[in-house]
DNA sequence: TTGTAAGCGTTATCAC
DNA sequence: GTGATAACGCTTACAA
């Protein structure tokens, strides 16, 4: 077991001093060619790599990153991970994931825990939690540390820092006018609470869209699911009081579960309803009938997140204005919905 | 913006030597009463946070674990980051997670960066090309440093360290069984190639369970599907010139792509057909009929997998045997096969 | 061309 | 009870 070799090591066997050691090894003007071929090669030969930690405190920078999320176990979340990672390790930057669970206590502790050094800036998605409880604090307090930070898609306007969102009211909007011009009239909304910014503006989108439309909004079409364990008894409810003729989803587990019910009560799809949902992910692609979907780009959402905050973190004009980036959506037409 | 402080700040402060605010940090009994309790309101008006990267240059540990998947859009993955999460934060740990994305070379890169000092042990499941070439030297170089390293789900016997795996064979084995137990007498197989070790071990349960129960092994019905786009076409081909009564995937996607195909073909399932598949996801679950699967327990293999690693690294004597775990699988009998 | 020394933030040893 | 000093592994003025 040949154990990590180090600088100090190298000068001693090589009888040089570490000074002279560490100038060879980056190829300084300063030190002879021979010192310099003979330091190299014995740190070849015993595969000697610098520390990256004593790198990390004597340049004040890790060459890492933290991303904060609510949930992996999500698709879009994942997609967005994977942009990230792709754009960060490009960059030169590791991904440290943190999972907030949708707590805010686990969120406020990954940030402070993060924060003491180990990384040099965050990308973060609000936990439900932490939106329900209007609570900043902490992300004020790294800001203040002088610590990057980028929020992506569940993002508060409290918060004055980068931003890359989905245009969720657009794209919602856009979606509700594709149900109609195919033809629905009666449109449900399954939604999230309000306090949930990304539900809050797809609802927005959806009654803007009805308005412009001249369809009167009917409440009792709007459900909102808090959690997906009442998901299911919801959406039944949904459907024995109510009729429609087009089911939208905030996401697509909402669309896809309503979709099982109408199949259940033998509903014909879409000539009887239409379903759409938002976020295209492996559900929405195998389900049966394939579902129409909004598709958010989250591996693009990850790598402009990840670009956004290495920018910030390698210009030294410590810019104060702050961007926001808006990722463009698309409808993605498959079986679940007659076409235009 | 109050930058963030450090313990050679709060001495000159508060004039006294670093050792002595150090010790007063750590509530050493070496100090005086006064001194501490000074020290310590001191530290904590200013948001004093130790220095994570001095500690970990000073204890030669970070407390870091990186995690090296495949892929990262996965449930399965997924799940047993959530486990590796949950468990490495319960005992300190933060957990770094590196995509190898299928791929030999990035899977080298990954740990050789992660190896210079940014972690403590690794966590690993092959990648799809490693396996295929066979090719383990950067996994014998990093346990040879003396660094830990946990192998689950994709492991290969050429490797010495703690394991913690399926026991595919035997849940393949199993599922079969049932499936014959339900009625079904001609049973196709959608698997990976060998090289993929889960693959091949499910593909021998398979092969052992139809001959213990004296139903002959028909290799037209096994079909290897390298990658997801040619999964579509075997499919297809697999229906347009085979008779047989029931699929067994040997993942969530292999089977409902399957069950769908079989459903525009308009077969009634599970009474014409029956459909299994591995690793419970949520395809399986939102699947129309839902998916009976092999549930693999992701979510404990991450924490089993976590808990091994922290063992190793927190115990003092270098054991040199390794441990290798089996998690269990259970069957979920869902819709889409019938009773036994 | 090479070496010395200080410093990054911390802790541990040893003196005072 | 308190403080100097060395050390972790590395870089970088500054000296020699």
């Amino acid at each position: 077991m040949k154990k990590k070799i180090t600088m100090k090591e190298i000068a001693r066997e090589l009888d040089v001093s570490i000074s002279t050691v560490s100038k060879a090894l980056n190829n300084s003007p300063e030190i002879s060619q021979d010192t310099i071929d003979k330091v190299q090669a014995f740190a070849k030969f015993y595969n000697y790599k610098p520390n990256n930690i004593a790198l990390s405190l004597k340049n004040k920078k890790t060459k890492n990153i933290a991303v904060i999320i609510p949930e992996i176990v999500h698709h879009f979340f994942t997609l967005i991970i994977s942009g990230i990672e792709q754009k960060a390790n490009e960059l030169g930057y590791n991904v440290i994931v943190c999972l907030s669970n949708e707590s805010f206590a686990k969120e406020v502790i990954n940030l402070e825990t993060m924060a003491s050094g180990s990384i040099d800036g965050f990308l973060l998605s609000l936990s439900k939690e932490t939106m329900a409880k209007k609570d900043f604090h902490h992300l004020r307090e790294v800001i203040n540390q002088g610590m990057p930070l980028v929020m992506f898609d569940r993002v508060s306007d409290e918060i004055y820092c980068d931003k890359v969102i989905i245009d969720d009211a657009r794209a919602s909007y856009n979606t509700v006018k594709h149900l109609i011009y195919s033809g629905c009239q009666r449109i449900a909304l399954l939604t999230t609470p309000d306090y949930v910014s990304v539900g809050k503006l797809r609802t927005l989108g959806y009654k803007n869209a009805l308005k412009d439309e001249g369809i009167e909004i009917d409440e009792n079409l709007i459900v909102r699911v808090e959690t997906v364990e009442e998901l299911d008894g919801k959406v039944k409810s949904l459907f024995d009081t109510e009729k429609f003729d087009a089911v939208f989803g905030v996401n697509e587990l909402y669309a896809v579960v309503a979709m099982r019910e109408a199949h259940s009560r033998g509903l014909i799809i879409p000539q009887e309803m239409s379903f759409v949902g938002f976020s295209d992910g492996i559900l929405s692609k195998y389900a049966y009938p394939s579902l129409t979907t909004v598709v958010q780009h989250g591996f693009e959402m990850g790598q402009k997140a990840a670009k956004m905050l290495i920018d910030r973190l390698e210009s030294d004009h410590t810019d104060d204005s702050y961007k926001m980036e808006v990722i463009k959506t698309s409808i993605l037409q498959r079986e679940s919905t007659k076409p235009v």
